[in-house]
This record gives structure tokens, sequence and C-alpha cells, in this order.
DNA sequence: CCCTGATGTAGACAACGTAAACATAAACTC
DNA sequence: GAGTTTATGTTTACGTTGTCTACATCAGGG
């Protein structure tokens, strides 16, 4: 399909750029990651990503995108186990995409225009409320569940904890214990809590 | 005390330097915080500021230890109250200087050289950890409560969360019942919380 | 076959971080 | 106090970046 051809027009530019800028976020974190360095790398003038992407912005913003899809699919695979399992799927991507969970959570991201985030982000929050199976009225549980994995995550990720407490070994089990403390967790599968 | 003096020398920029970087990043956000920028809104020549930071991430790097000494002591103030209550100090910190704490948390910052980071974090998790009062071999508890407060402070930061929820009349008491749901805070030592 | 739109290129510009060479003023020594 | 040293601020310079504009190339439809 692809041997010589145009040498002109790349084909499929957009998708290549999507890739480059994946290995290099997780290599060099979001600062280091540049259109230009992009281009480079990928064989085209620096103008060119511009035909695809409004500004470098917007290309984070749809790096940000993939990885809510991503983990939305994680977390989809989850779906009829226990509220445990999700969150350490949850956390296992976190970890895996350490850089573009971060960039998921940007405050620079334009979160304004495409409500991608809103709407990947409420979908995952949704798919957890139905594992919580709290009334909707009060969605604390929810949002405590999420705030776990998420607080969780972000520590994991920044590498916070004390040597003692990072041993790889024990992690999954640490991981475990954690989300034991949540009293949903707990009184799990269908049990309604009045309030 | 400062007239005119002397026009040449600042007196104390390292000082006004921080306190203008302090200013645009809740205004701007890290990323829209350049040195010249600083430089020009302090009066002095772009190249001034490498007389008391050595780079740009150094500068980042003083304000961040800056964040963990205010964190520290926010919640020092409560350290003879709830878990709950240190927690929300926790969370009103974060949610007072949004950028300030994304910042502290930042995977860009040089965290190697001085261990401020590790220092102030693991100071305020022994503050934690003192209130969670358990016993060491089990940190899973501590660090629970650490991930809830962290993970929500972000999704707070954010904005992740859907309008219904974000009510600001409502937020205290809705991040009152978050952390409730932690197992600790409630056969915490009998500690009542305050109206 | 030409024309139009999509895609890539080339050049320009301003802003930035950073380093080196220089200027100034304060501190210290005698 | 004169002269030297040191801390601090300025200027110039360089390379990189994001982004804009004018231009080039190509694919597909009338």
């Amino acid at each position: 399909m692809s041997s010589k051809k145009s040498e002109y027009h790349h084909g499929d530019l957009r998708e290549s750029l999507l890739k480059a800028a994946r290995e290099t976020l997780e290599q060099e974190g979001a600062s280091g990651l540049s259109l230009r360095d992009l281009a480079r790398r990928t064989g085209v003038s620096h103008g060119a990503p511009y035909r695809h992407f409004a500004s470098r912005q917007d290309l984070l913003a749809a790096l940000a995108a993939e990885g809510f899809n991503e983990l939305s699919q994680c977390l989809r695979a989850k779906e009829d186990t226990s509220l445990k399992a999700m969150g350490e799927a949850y956390i296992a991507f976190a970890v895996v995409n350490p850089s573009l969970y971060k960039l998921m959570f940007s405050p620079e991201l334009d979160r304004t225009k495409p409500q991608f985030l809103s709407d990947s982000a409420s979908e995952a929050f949704n798919r957890l409320r139905k594992q919580t199976g709290r009334a909707d009225q009060d969605q604390s549980g929810t949002l405590a569940a999420w705030a776990l994995v998420h607080g969780l995550s972000g520590i994991l990720i920044d590498r916070l904890l004390a040597k003692e407490l990072l041993d790889p070994e024990e992690l999954p089990e640490l991981i475990e214990s954690v989300l034991g403390h949540l009293d949903i967790a707990k009184s799990n599968n269908g049990s309604q809590k009045i309030d």
C-alpha cells in the first residue's frame, strides 16, 4: 500500500502525529512535547501539523480524549465485577499511562469547546455510580469512590509515597487495602443503605 | 525605607518575584508564567531573575515549597481536632490555591535535589497518620485518607463535577459526606464535629 | 482537462529560556 | 577614606518554540 507514492502528502499524518505524540508524552512529559519536534520526527515540515490540529492545545486535547476513551474501555471491561476491581483497573490505567492520565486532568486543557471531558468523565462517573448502587439523591458515595481512586492514582504517579510503601511486590495488596477503607466497598453488591 | 535610593538594585527582588509569580500563577495558570513577563512586571531586566533562581523550574520549585509550608501550617492548625476537620482544611487550601496546589504535585518539578517535597509531604503524611491513630504496620488507612482528600481536591479544582453537585451552597456539606465514607473517620476516637 | 479543495512547505515574527560579557553598587579590607 | 571584592542588575546574543501567511503540490469531480 505505502511504498513510495507521492512523497509529498504523508497519507495519514494526524494518526502518525498522535502516535508519535503519545510516545514522547510518556517519555518526556507533557511539557516536553513540541509540535515542531513532532513534525521533525514524523518527517514533515513544521507547519504541517496545523492542517490537522488548530493549535498545540488542540493536539493535547485530542490526546486527552483518546485517554478518556481508553480509560472508559478499561472500566467497561470490569463492569460486571466488584467495585474494588473497577477501582484497581482505574488505578492500573493511571499507573501505566502516567503522563497521559495527568494530561487528561490538566487544568490547561481547553475544556470548554468540545465537552469531551465532561462527557467522558461523566460517563465513567455514571459507570461508577451504577456500581455503587446508591440512591440518586446521595452521590457522595460515588464521589468518594472516584476521589479515592483518583487521588491514589495521583499519589502513585507522582511517587509521593515513602520507599517502604512503594515496594512493587506489595503494591497491589496495598491498593486493595486502601480501597477497602471505603464503606461502600464493604456492604457491597446491591445493598442499599437507608439514609 | 524605599523611596528613591539606587534605582539600580531592586532591594529584595527574589521576594518580589515570588509574590508576582504567586499572583500570575493563580490568574494565568502555571504554563502562563514566564520569567521575562515576571521581570517586566517587577521592573527589572529579563536577566535579573537568574541572580535569584537558577532556572524557571527553580522558581516553580520555590513556589511549590512555599505551598507545602502553607499547607503544612493549615493542617497544623487543625491538629487537635477531628480527622474530618483536617481533611476539610486540606481541601480548603487546595480550592483556594488551585494552581499552586496543582503545581505542588506537578511531575515536571525537579523533586530530586532539594528533597523539600518528600520532606513536606511526609510531614503532612505523618501529621495525618497521628490523627488516624492506626498501628504502624498498616498505613493503608492513612494512605486512604490522604488519597481521598487529594483526589477530591483535584476533582474540585478541575471542576469535573456535574453542575448539580457544584452548588457552592451545599459544597461543604458534600465534602463532609464524602469524607464520611472513610471507615477510619467513623470509628475515630469519638471526635464530634462542631457546628 | 481544468479547477477546486485538501494537504504539505517555506518564510516570517514575536516570545521565551538561558548563557556570557559587562555595569553598578554595596560590603569588606586596609 | 581608597581600593578591592562580591552581589546584583543590564545587555546582547543564540536557539527553540507556537503560530500566521503566502505558496506549492496533489487528489478527485465537473
